[in-house]
DNA sequence: GCAATAGTGTCTTTAAGACATTATCTT
DNA sequence: AAGATAATGTCTTAAAGACACTATTGC
């Protein structure tokens, strides 16, 4: 920072919290925890802890993922999404929390990491109606629109498929996201026609009923020009 | 956040900094301040200040806007960037930064602060070969990749201008900040028919040597579809 | 009149949407 | 053969780029 006076003993904590996200079944699906201890004891919560002195901001989400999600780090890709500070968002204090998005091809089944009563996926059809700790609905909220946009103009879907992939996978995942169908004509050539997006491998999946679909890994591209725009809005 | 063990006393500083921008002469200027105090001293830095506790992340930014740059809170878009980190980032000790983007309309020559050498506005050009303090290069140019995207597909750019403009003096925004310049007609028309964007005053501007400028004002949109992309990327 | 700025119109090209058609597998 | 899934092709429409042209001012 760049204040040039030097602060009062802060009593602020900063903490990571981390919205991760995967396709389970073709859902878009989010690992909450069940928390064990007040406040909020009990409730659903967004995986999270306290940042320790002289840990990174993107370190400390990655030992969140490994302590409280069993997930290792080379299998998700993480980004900062926003940053919540209001001070009444925790009741122990005043809490500035960074919230991360972490996006993974089908990720496991979590442990369950200490001081947490249960750990598990949840659709986010199966989470209308639950009530989230702290202000955890408002930061998944703003996790899943910055997902949906970013599909939009980058390349991120693929960080929801394995090493190799279809294009109906790849389309299938844009329609969970987005929770809306695509016609598979026209993404097929969108999708193969975007510079940098897929890869031929040149080799097919084994079928499933039907044709053989043609196999892709992601390309080298991290933006989509022009973009892959939802519809009507 | 949402980790269920209480943290030892912690020793991370949260603070803000603020990336002002604002069109000065058709040039995208930073607000930058010259430490007066170590580290850094005598260096230019972006305007920033600790969080005092129970105080909100935005309230930090308005009162920091306020106090450092002399800036009132109608006149600006305040936006959260990205938070940084790293702990070396501060030689003082471990801070963690908040960085927000302050957009505004011929923002004026900002008043000296206390702890201030001296304050004043930078065109991104003469920037060139100027090092900043902290890891401000990188938050700087975070704002400016972010400002540069939004114009895309926001109505953002309406910010840099006063309430009534001319359709001139929006493509000239355009032109500042991505620093190319548009074809005039394609851009009046896309302009004028993205629905939502600017709403018709119609009135004229006082002319400057050629046929009056119809006015406008920003209309209730947010968003761009399809986007105004930039070219080339 | 001429220069300057604003605004419109036209033609071409790109790319999306709708949807038909062909291809290749399983059963 | 029938059904399923994958892939390609065609037609239409939306919208961007290039650029000519008209409109309205000051000088």
């Amino acid at each position: 920072m760049s204040s040039s006076s030097e602060s009062r003993a802060s009593e602020i904590h900063v903490a990571v919290d981390l919205v991760v996200l995967t396709l389970r079944d073709g859902a878009l699906s989010v690992l909450l925890i069940q928390r064990e201890d007040e406040p909020h004891r009990g409730a659903w919560a967004l995986p999270g802890g306290f940042i320790e002195h002289g840990e990174e901001l993107e370190g400390a989400a990655y030992r969140v993922l490994s302590d409280e999600a069993s997930l290792g780090s080379g299998a998700v890709h993480l980004e900062q999404v926003r940053t919540f500070g209001t001070p009444g968002r925790d009741p122990r204090g005043h809490v500035v929390s960074v919230a991360f998005m972490a996006l993974g091809a089908d990720l496991p089944d979590p442990l369950r990491g200490e001081d947490v009563a249960d750990a598990r996926w949840w659709s986010l059809a199966d989470l209308d109606g639950i009530t989230l700790a702290f202000d955890h609905a408002t930061v998944l909220e703003a996790a899943i629109e910055r997902a949906r946009s970013k599909l939009e103009y980058t390349t991120l879907a693929v960080t929801f498929l394995p090493d190799e992939f279809t294009i109906s996978q790849l389309r299938g995942v844009y329609e969970s996201v987005w929770g809306c169908s695509l016609d598979a004509g026209n993404f097929h050539r969108k999708a193969t026609r975007s510079e940098g997006f897929l890869v031929d491998l040149e080799r097919h999946a084994a079928p499933t009923g039907g044709r053989p679909a043609r196999l892709y890994r992601a390309g080298p591209g991290t933006s989509l020009v022009p973009p892959l725009l939802r519809a009507g809005e």
